[in-house]
DNA sequence: GTCTATAGGACGATAGAC
DNA sequence: GTCTATCGTCCTATAGAC
């Protein structure tokens, strides 16, 4: 018998760049799949075809590998946000925002029933890192701050009354985790923004 | 030197159900903590005492380790739910349900404010379980069904009006979901059951 | 009912060659 | 920039003694 040859695989060869970002996408799907505990360097590593010291060689480690992925969403996202609003990014931060709340909502959303994953993974992170020892928790206790802000200023544009502008920031937080949760179960049986509207309106019915 | 004597730690005798119920207990808190993915048998097994080996003798395996926690809690938390109604377990499956929609609600709520952790446990595994590969997949599927059914049964009785009662349903279980999100991430900063009556109001206004 | 012992992997990370 | 090789640890699960 003659041994099998080694398979030599023609490898793609990538830029540092093109390969953090194939790596990042990676990560985003598994982590969405399985959270930060079931995360595994092998497991990406494998996606990229490449081997588990070549990942940590662009991120560091197992927790630089979520921070850059969290990074690199916010970018994304918020400009994609921004793009839909038509306003540019840094806006967001202004105060008063450019923009009122129920558009800001609509918009949010909207952007959101377009990537599913990526709301997905924002799911399971969110109630992961509830726990203090989680390598996410700062970042999502910053993250409710600045939407809570970020809605609260759109509140005020939008000329809701004073002593309601929290409450209605929460309540509007809480309801669009909460009707995600049942859309990521099942995405074909319900209508993310059909079921968003009316709860919405409902909310913000006499403020 | 006279080599430190053998330690000899005197262990706890327990009954079968004692050990089992300690050990669904610590199960409780490390999911709570960190998700079925981040659950080991060894935390588990230290909280209580013993081996790994031991708890398996228990549980089977890990999976079924998360089953029996889940239906644990199915039965407990029915209980005090009903025991807040005054009304007995059973009911809870009758046609009509002998309990308005609001103050189904309200008790839901008022006996989640008694219990975080459980709260917690129920937040990360509803998310983590969004995968159709999560042993709790199913669990959630059919958990999912039996609440939204639960309620609108509740707002049948309430006298909600036909078409509105499953919209209704599916907005009360999404701004419970998402304001308890909330409260577990800053308990001291907000308080659940004035958030919730707030948000209810609204959510019923006009059906 | 709980133990010891162990199998048999999977995991994150590092060092150093290419 | 990616590799091989390896370390030391953690993990679930089984077999069989006590």
């Amino acid at each position: 018998m003659t041994p099998a040859p080694r398979e030599v695989r023609t490898r793609v060869r990538m830029s540092a760049e093109g390969r953090r970002s194939q790596i990042l996408d990676a990560a985003t799907l598994q982590i969405a799949d399985r959270g930060f505990w079931g995360l595994t360097l092998r497991e990406v590593a494998a996606a990229c075809g490449i081997t588990e010291a070549g990942v940590l060689h662009h991120v560091g480690s197992k927790d630089g590998l979520l921070v850059a992925v969290l990074e690199h969403r916010d970018l994304v996202d918020n400009l994609r946000l921004a793009e839909r609003l038509g306003i540019p990014v840094e806006s967001l931060d202004d105060d008063p925002v450019p923009v009122g709340l129920r558009a800001l909502c609509s918009a949010f959303m909207a952007r959101n029933a377009t990537q599913p994953e990526i709301v997905r993974l924002y799911t399971v992170l969110q109630a992961e890192s509830l726990n203090e020892g989680h390598p996410a928790y700062d970042y999502f206790q910053s993250r409710e701050k600045w939407a809570t802000e970020l809605f609260s200023r759109a509140a005020h544009t939008d000329g809701v009354a004073e002593g309601d502008v929290a409450a209605t920031a929460r309540e509007i937080l809480a309801g669009m985790d909460g009707l995600q949760l049942r859309w990521l179960r099942d995405p074909e049986g319900v209508d993310l923004l059909e079921m968003w509207e009316d709860l919405a309106s409902r909310i913000l019915a006499g403020r």
